[in-house]
DNA sequence: CTGGGTTTATACGGTAGCGTATACATGAAC
DNA sequence: GTTCATGTATACGCTACCGTATAAACCCAG
């Protein structure tokens, strides 16, 4: 090793992510990302054959942040299945970080099949979780997968509805479903009915 | 009226409509529609100042025929609240045409207020219509709002989900999670099997 | 058949981005 | 302090696209 590296690879890809979370992949475009980072294109094409393999480094490095290290943390810090899956939740999607990358990568693979592929890969370690935490209170399977999909559609979703709630607000709304979705009585409940089933 | 108008403004947006869907807003080129429509820019600016006059027309038309269209439709052909929200729901949803395209707008939303503004107004027509359905067998409207917004964020999610369901299909899924936002038992009780519907 | 308005083709200048080539700068190793 | 690999700046050719200008093609009225 020589010369000081300014502008590693990780600066990037990190870069490219955060373009990606605000325009699309389109929006993913090496000058632009030169000019954020404060250098020129002059390097990048030390750590990348062109723009295609920067695109797939950052697939690379978001598959494993929102995998493993979701997984490894939650594993980490222990508690029960329910407590697990709520907590690999909200890693994922309260993170002002990781969400809109997220929301991105899904519109991204309506388009491209190999983006489509990794976000499979994904979804299905979520749904893993998912199904782990409700099948803790419902023992039909089929049921558990129903729940556990409208579970996962409402905290995509509701990313991607514009809709009012008649002087609702949306967390308040959300979570009265979740308390349908959960088998919980409800908590705000007037006179009040119950979960499905 | 003298010469004859070869392609004219609704050959644009309609071009302009099916580019967004494929590929969203970047995608929506003059120069491109003009070679899909066999013909090259030239006339285009006659119609529309510029490409952003463009977009907003796209915007327009789509804004009237989620609503009014389909609201008109599913009005003329009558029946009570709930046919009439499920085949507003099918022709929204269903439709080859418009699904992409309404899909391409929510993603479009995320980063345009004016086009969230837009999609708002079409959502909450489209959460009118589902609260009335479910507001025919529900009657606290805390649970009617939440399970209108588990309802549409399925509608519209699925669509953004990768998830494998171990064996079953994703129609099957889906016709249990609907039975159990419709609140009806399940037609594919927890000991037996076949298809969806 | 001719005139005139409308639509379209063609050509242009300008901007933005990709990928390459090449020279410069830097700092650790010796 | 010299060496030298590495990161960086700069310049280049190329393509794609926008919006404008202008000329050609077209079609109907008269």
């Amino acid at each position: 090793m020589v010369g000081t590296i300014r502008t590693p690879r990780d600066r990037w890809i990190e870069e490219g992510l955060r373009a990606l979370a605000a325009g699309g992949p389109d929006a993913v475009r090496v000058e632009a990302l030169a000019k954020r980072l404060g250098v020129t294109k002059g390097g990048f094409y030390g750590f990348f054959a062109d723009r295609d393999a920067l695109l797939e480094a950052m697939l690379d490095a978001w598959e494993r942040e929102s995998t493993d290290e979701v997984i490894d943390r939650v594993e980490r810090e222990g508690g029960d299945a329910r407590t697990k899956a709520l907590r690999a939740g909200v890693l994922t999607f309260s993170s002002d970080r990781l969400l809109p990358i997220d929301l991105a990568i899904r519109d991204w693979a309506r388009r491209d099949e190999a983006v489509a592929e990794r976000l499979r890969r994904v979804d299905n370690r979520r749904m893993a979780l998912l199904r782990e935490m409700i099948g803790t209170f419902c023992s039909d399977s089929d049921e558990v997968e129903a729940r556990s999909l409208l579970a996962f559609c409402v905290a995509i979703g509701e990313h991607f509805l514009a809709a009012d709630h008649g002087g609702r607000t949306r967390g308040q709304v959300l979570a009265r479903a979740a308390d349908l979705l959960l088998d919980r009585p409800s908590t705000t409940a007037a006179a009040d009915r119950e979960g499905p089933r």
